[in-house]
DNA sequence: ACATTAAGTGATT
DNA sequence: AATCACTTAATGT
């Protein structure tokens, strides 16, 4: 675990605080698909991502959803970290996008580790930087983007995340995403086949204009 | 052979 | 962009 911690976060911060975060952190897997995070989860950890990428999505009571953001590895989540600030329940769903590898770390730690570690102050606030921006930037995909442009983002990200362009999908799961109806879907994927920018099969899609 | 799921399409709002 | 209604194609049992 030691040599997997220490080439994704060496750079970001000393040997001492490694070596805390490698005796205190759990290591922990998960496999594509599985639910990280659940609405309304009270966070006792904080993850820092190794391996993998994670998808944010916001959802409602109904079990309405919609895709935030990603996280890719070295990032963290900031709903972690507001909700071990707040004691507060998670307002996300975390599900695991591809193979995910993480350690958790307990949220006393990631407070006290603000004043004994510079590095990791600066991770943090780092992050919170990152999350914001990535958030102010999901809002203006929702609010001024066109669907056929938010599907077309929304396939480069996934196939940048993945590592892939060829994508593991379908219609429908494209629409819960977007929170939009799989016939749109499926007229404008048709429509994005026609300019060449996607190749359509069953059950994939291939990025082609990346 | 039959049922189920994925995808394509015209018409309407 | 959403919804309805219907068709076609692929896949599972």
């Amino acid at each position: 675990m030691y040599t997997e911690l220490s080439h994704n976060f060496a750079y970001l911060f000393e040997d001492a605080l490694l070596k805390e975060i490698e005796t205190i952190g759990v290591f922990k897997q998960f496999k594509a698909e599985d639910t990280i995070i659940e609405l309304g989860d009270f966070i006792k950890s904080m993850p820092l991502l190794l391996s993998g990428a994670i998808k944010i999505l916001r959802e409602d009571e109904n079990g309405e959803e919609l895709v935030l953001y990603y996280l890719e590895k070295g990032d963290t989540c900031a709903m972690t970290l507001s909700c071990c600030m707040g004691q507060t329940k998670s307002k996300i769903r975390a599900v695991a996008e591809t193979d995910v590898s993480l350690i958790l770390l307990p949220k006393e730690k990631m407070t006290e580790w603000l004043s004994s570690y510079k590095s990791w102050q600066a991770f943090i606030l780092e992050s919170y930087h990152n999350r914001v921006e990535e958030l102010l930037e999901a809002v203006d995909t929702i609010a001024f983007l066109k669907m056929e442009d938010r599907i077309f983002k929304y396939l480069k990200d996934k196939a940048m995340v993945n590592g892939n362009d060829e994508l593991a999908t379908t219609h429908k799961q494209i629409a819960e995403d977007l929170h939009t109806s799989r016939v749109v879907i499926s007229r404008l994927l048709k429509k994005l086949e026609n300019e060449q920018k996607i190749q359509l099969f069953r059950n994939s899609i291939k990025v082609l204009a990346l």
